[in-house]
DNA sequence: ATTGCTGAATGG
């Protein structure tokens, strides 16, 4: 029987509590009965060496890599990395003391470029936060404000999307939207390059990836599934919390009245259901090149759904604890050469240990 | 939740 299975599948995504997930243990867990201490007790429900071993499972549990790393969300490059090396984007989380300095100058280069052309559509201003809450309500607030300009059939850039993916929060930010001559709401990222020339293979998985997770909870805001109880429940915020007077004064000039955090969690969930948003009908990534800005490329995805939510599937089970990280396979081991933490890497040594090779390629279609 | 909780993305 499988049913077992899928109904754990179920409950996950609703629950954004520990203590939900420490239950879900306890029925893995084999049942002890260890009542050598306090018989006495035996008409208690709650038994004192129930108790204990309750305890002990708890302490002896291992954490979910969510929670070792004290995560309540996840950001959709931290989930796109996974393509490139799942055990790199781990070490860097691990020791972060490594972390390599050889292309800073590259990904500056890169920030800037985004950054000049953010300011080509709109301004940047800083807001005084004096809560989590308040830091949250900027994200929603740049939502707001560039759904209309969006609807007005202007580009936006830098759009934040928020969604849920096996149970998990993710947070990211799209480059930029807008709609094409054909009346195409149109995806487009822009990957800057050190190099004149296109990137290898394995990059473009890679950024196509990410593309793909934008379009995934894009969609699903637009068609609410992002209520705004999910938000409240896995980010651990209280909806009543009354802004900051910067906060209230940058809502203002937007054209909203909010007192305090739920109000524009509303106004946020009504302003993406309710103004007839499509989908994403086309998603792009350009590739230009640093020192001249000239196009190196543009490539057209074609989005297949069933495939994105496998590999999230896959991706999002290391994060909930319930498989070991993955390194690369032995034919992109040339990646270590670029990578920080190759003379660390527990995964190299292992396979260098015991040549376990896999022998199944994942294109078994 | 014992008191607590991160700009995301930048490129190879």
């Amino acid at each position: 029987m499988s049913g077992r299975d899928s109904e754990l599948e179920e409950a996950e995504p609703a629950s954004g509590f520990s203590d939900l997930s420490d239950s879900e243990f306890l029925q893995i867990e084999e049942p002890e009965d260890g009542d050598s201490e306090k018989p006495s007790c035996s008409h208690n429900r709650h038994l004192e060496p129930v108790e204990k071993a309750l305890e002990t499972a708890k302490r002896k549990r291992a954490q979910t890599p969510l929670e070792t790393f004290r995560l309540l969300y996840l950001c959709i490059t931290d989930v796109s990395a996974q393509v490139w090396c799942e055990q790199q984007m781990v070490y860097k989380r691990e020791r972060p003391d490594l972390l390599p300095l050889e292309n800073t100058v590259q990904l500056n280069t890169g920030k800037s470029i985004h950054l000049a052309r953010e300011l080509e559509y709109h301004d940047l201003v800083s807001v005084c936060t004096t809560s989590r809450e308040d830091s949250w309500a900027i994200k929603l607030l740049n939502l707001l404000a560039m759904i209309p300009v969006l609807q007005a059939g202007r580009r936006v850039r830098e759009f934040p999307v928020f969604g849920v993916l096996e149970g998990v929060f993710v947070v990211g930010v799209i480059d930029q939207l807008g709609y094409t001559a054909k009346g195409e709401l149109e995806l487009s990222e822009l990957k800057t390059r050190h190099e004149a020339f296109l990137p290898s293979a394995a990059q473009k998985k890679r950024d196509r990836f990410q593309v793909f997770l934008y379009k995934c909870i894009f969609d699903a805001m637009v068609q609410g599934h992002l209520t705004w109880d999910i938000f409240i429940q896995h980010l651990h915020l209280r909806p009543e919390q009354v802004l900051g007077p910067q906060v209230q004064e940058q809502a203002r000039n937007a054209g909203f009245t909010a007192s305090c955090f739920q109000d524009l969690l509303e106004l946020a969930f009504l302003n993406l259901t309710l103004l007839d948003i499509p989908v994403i009908d086309r998603l792009q990534i350009e590739y230009i090149h640093q020192g001249t800005n000239a196009p190196l490329g543009t490539e057209v995805l074609a989005y297949d759904d069933d495939a994105v939510r496998a590999t999230v599937r896959d991706f999002l089970a290391y994060w909930k604890g319930q498989r070991d990280p993955k390194g690369v396979d032995v034919e992109d081991a040339w990646k270590c050469r670029y990578c920080a933490y190759a003379s660390v890497c527990d995964w190299r040594l292992g396979r260098a240990g015991s040549p376990t090779v896999k022998s199944r390629p994942k294109k078994s279609r």
